[in-house]
DNA sequence: CTGAAAGCGCTTACAG
DNA sequence: CTGAAAGCGCTTACAG
């Protein structure tokens, strides 16, 4: 029995004769071997290995994009080398630590990653294509992208709320310095201009609960008291539902509310989100999709968020 | 300039002259090379891959003590692959399949693993260490185990809520057939016969928000009312808090809640749950160095948890 | 269809 | 300290 023999039995579509195949798969089964992986990249160049960077994963969209990205790499047979980004240091850093292991791809679930990151602009050098889940970067059209469409999310959470019958709407932002952040507050203004309004207010800072709690209770101290809240995202509404509870405004009575990405929390009993989702199944698969034929330069690619219709906000569904 | 001397030059504490390795990470610096970590691994049979093993990421102790690990293993030169393990599949199959990158060892985070896992009996066939965090597997003398002292934990919850003034104490549970439920709720239960007592009731099912919160509602709706409930993770103990806050029953006045586990979610305004902490820092750190020098049938390496105090106990902190 | 041989990019005794 | 050579465990033309 030849190494070759051996070889092409564990092979998908090689050319051997079922019984030699058969007499090698039997063998292994009976000696527990397993063919090295590691070697096998290094002989065809190929490591079947996908870099996931993620940054801290306090925002549950984060785990449950990471772990079905996983999912859906494993069943196209890769694997996902899991990589931490902290604040502090380069992204490009930990992509070169990566490239050690000869991936064939990155994906950076961008936690962290505002839109001036110190040096992710000659990111794929290595000819490893490099994408960004859930954010673009303008300007760096050699990084692939794949977000949903935040400025039309952000034109819808307005349309919602204001057929809703709100009048006094405000945006309960996040990270100001993020394309998602942005793009739905600007999305969510200019819808709003079309019928002659403005947010009533606009604080931004961070995608965490306790920012999106905070920032309620600082509106409403300043004598703001809108009808209708678009939280930046899921978190953040979540805090601002808990705010508006403490501060005893009825939701969806005085005040409607609206968050964006899906997350399970938000379909809670004790707080029933009315929310934009990302579709995060289409998203992952063209992800990947993506990554196996790039295309760099055709900027980000971009899914239409879904109304998920809970109990926040006022009246029915349109 | 040998190839031996590049290699040398990139190996810590190498017999290779200063001048030598300065000209050869010049040139690297210049040329953008770097060693090929597949290589190495398939050189030196040492890969630095360490598998971590996931299930659903739906309690958000599990993202956390996920990141936490990869951060380090990363610290210690380590890389983290990452493999999602579902409920239909078998962990051996899983842990196979990361056997072929020729890992140095797994740490499966049993998300959806129960005391009776199919087949976990020869996990440890290849002599890879193979570790299970959080969960202990009573038989399994061949996995290694860390966990946090959930016996001691359920004594600890017992003894507050009892000091706290308590005597109609309910547990509810989650997944019944894991360690984690039974050592907290055996050790709940013991504590409680110490003083004459026990359990109102102990309904056991899942360690999700949906089950802690409905557990408690049908708790009520049977009549029972406890005066302080002990949650078997932090998620069940917050959905039995969005429980009570429905039914209008008063926390800490007339009922007290306690939890486990000390995710970051307990800390949020909405909720000031008073829990007890599994020690991750300290479970992880141990973790890594029993990997390093395993020792088999030494049982479960337990930790104790610490309490924290917040706001969902009556009274003041012992 | 099958096997012998070269090569993937490193590390590491070994000899100098 | 340095280099030539063998070897890690695979894959894949190449010849048969």
């Amino acid at each position: 029995m030849s190494q070759s023999a051996v070889s092409r039995a564990f092979t998908p579509g090689a050319r051997i004769s079922p019984e030699t195949r058969r007499r090698v798969l039997e063998a292994a089964e009976r000696l527990g071997y397993r063919p090295n992986a590691i070697a096998r990249s290094l002989s065809t160049r190929r490591s079947g290995i996908v870099a996931l960077i993620v940054g801290d994963l306090h925002n549950p969209f984060y785990p449950q994009a990471l772990s079905q990205m996983a999912q859906a790499l494993e069943a196209g047979g890769r694997r996902a080398l899991l990589l931490t980004h902290d604040a502090g240091r380069d992204v490009q850093e930990t992509l070169d630590a990566a490239r050690a292991y000869q991936i064939e791809a990155a994906i950076v679930f961008p936690t962290r990653l505002n839109s001036t990151p110190p040096s992710l602009g000659d990111v794929s050098r290595g000819g490893i294509p490099v994408l960004l889940f859930n954010r673009r970067l303008p300007g760096h059209d050699d990084l692939l992208s794949v977000a949903c469409d935040n400025h039309a999310g952000g034109r819808l959470a307005a349309q919602i709320l204001y057929g809703s019958g709100a009048r006094r709407l405000a945006f309960i932002g996040g990270d100001p310095e993020t394309s998602t952040h942005q793009d739905r507050l600007r999305g969510f203004s200019e819808w709003l201009a079309g019928v002659g309004l403005s947010p009533v207010a606009a604080p931004a800072r961070a995608f965490h609960y306790d920012w999106g709690f905070q920032a309620t209770l600082d509106l409403h101290a300043a004598g703001e008291r809108p009808d209708a809240i678009f939280g930046a995202n899921d978190i953040v509404a979540i805090g601002v539902l808990d705010a508006l509870r403490l501060l005893g405004r009825r939701v969806p009575e005085e005040v409607s509310v609206i968050g964006f990405d899906g997350i399970q929390e938000g379909g809670r009993v004790a707080y029933r989100l009315t929310t934009i989702r990302q579709p995060l199944e289409a998203m992952i698969e063209d992800a990947l999709r993506t990554l196996d034929d790039p295309r760099p330069g055709s900027g980000p690619r971009l899914h239409p968020g879904e109304l998920v219709w809970r109990g926040t906000v006022r009246g029915n569904p349109p």
